[in-house]
DNA sequence: ACCAGCTCCTGCTTGC
DNA sequence: TGCAAGCAGGAGCTGG
C-alpha cells in the first residue's frame, strides 16, 4: 500500500522505536530482493546508531552513526512490523523459536530488544546501505523530483516539467523524476479533485490549472497522512503492523459508482493507461 | 530523448 | 469446490 502517504505514516510509526537506538545486528533472510544485498551491509549495519529517520518521495532513508545511511522501499508489498520490547506483540513472534513469518526478509535487532522485520511477499521493496556522502548520487535517488509537498513543487516548475510532454498527465504524475512519491491511487484520486482528465496530454494544460492540480495533489497527500496518522495510533492494536492504511476513496477501486462531486451525475469509469488502471469521471474530469 | 511495454514475484479475487 | 486467469498500491530496463 505504500505510496507517499503510507511511507510517511511507517516512518512517522518507526521513528520512535529507532531513532536513538544501535542495531545489535541483522538478519538477512534471503540474498537479496529486486537486487542483491550489497557486499557487507548486515556487518556495516551492525553496531551503528540510528540517529534520525527521513523520508524522500517514497524511500525512507535512516542517517546513522557510521556515516552510512539505511535505505528501505517498500515497493508494492512490503510492510514493516515492530515486534518485541514495548510493542504488545506478546506471543505473536517467537523468533528464537525459528518462527519467522512468511515473507520476512530483513530482521533488524535493536539494543532495546525491538526486532524490525522487512516483510515483502512480491519482494518489489528494496534495502540498501551507502555512505552519507553518495547519497546525491545514489541511482535510486538521484533523479527523483521534487517533495509535492515542499515549496519546490510549484506550477512553474510544474510546467516546465510537463512541456513537451506528449504523454497523459496520468502517466506523467506517476513518473517520480517529475514529482516523487506519488503511485496510482494518489494520482486517480489528485486528477479527480482537480477536475482534470488522466488522458489529456501533459503538455497542454495550462498554468492555472497546474496550479489547482498541485492544490489537490497537496491536499489528497495531507488528507490521507492524516487518516494513516489516526490508524497508526491503533497498529500496536492492531496486529503490529506499520503501513496498513484505510480511506475512502472518491475514484480509486470505485467503477461504476456514482461520482462524488456536487450535482454530478457522472459514473467512476476504470481504463487502463501505460498498462495501469486508472478511474476517473468523465463527466466532471476535463 | 521519449515513451509504451515488459519484467521481477506472490497472493487474492473472479469467473467458469 | 476446484482451478486458471487476471489483477495488484512500483519502477528499472528494453527496444521501437
Amino acid at each position: 500500500m505504500p505510496e507517499l502517504p503510507e511511507v510517511e505514516t511507517v516512518r512517522r510509526g518507526l521513528q520512535p522505536v529507532m531513532e536513538g537506538q544501535a542495531i545489535t545486528h541483522v538478519e538477512l533472510r534471503r540474498e537479496g530482493l529486486r537486487w542483491p544485498f550489497r557486499d557487507g551491509m548486515a556487518g556495516r549495519l551492525a553496531g551503528a546508531t540510528v540517529e534520525n529517520l527521513r523520508r524522500r518521495g517514497k524511500y525512507i532513508l535512516c542517517d546513522l552513526s557510521s556515516g552510512d545511511v539505511l535505505l528501505l522501499h517498500l515497493g508494492m508489498s512490503g510492510r514493516i512490523q515492530i515486534h518485541g520490547a514495548g510493542t504488545g506483540q506478546v506471543g505473536v513472534f517467537h523468533h528464537d523459536a525459528g518462527a519467522v513469518g512468511r515473507h520476512d526478509h530483513v530482521v533488524f535487532h535493536l539494543t532495546s530488544g525491538t526486532l524490525i522485520v522487512f516483510n515483502d511477499a512480491r519482494r518489489f521493496g528494496m534495502v540498501d546501505l551507502f555512505p552519507a556522502t553518495g547519497e546525491a548520487d545514489h541511482f535510486l535517488l538521484r533523479n527523483l523530483g521534487p517533495e509535492p509537498l515542499g515549496n519546490a513543487f510549484d506550477a512553474a516548475r510544474l510546467k516546465a516539467a510537463f512541456a513537451n510532454k506528449r504523454t497523459s498527465v496520468k502517466s506523467a504524475l506517476l513518473d517520480q523524476r517529475i514529482v516523487a512519491g506519488l503511485g496510482n491511487i494518489y494520482v486517480c484520486e489528485a486528477l479527480w479533485r482537480a477536475g482534470i482528465s488522466p488522458v489529456r496530454k501533459a503538455g497542454a494544460i495550462g498554468e492555472r490549472r497546474l496550479e489547482a492540480l498541485i492544490s489537490a495533489i497537496r491536499e489528497v497527500l495531507l488528507d490521507a497522512i492524516e487518516s494513516g496518522g489516526s490508524t497508526l495510533r491503533d497498529f500496536r492494536h492492531a496486529d503490529g503492523e506499520l503501513g496498513y492504511f484505510q480511506h475512502r476513496f472518491a475514484v480509486y477501486d470505485q467503477e461504476g459508482k456514482p461520482c462524488r462531486t456536487p450535482d454530478c451525475k457522472g459514473k467512476i469509469r476504470r481504463i487502463t493507461q501505460a498498462g495501469r488502471s486508472t478511474y476517473y469521471c468523465a463527466h466532471c474530469q476535463r
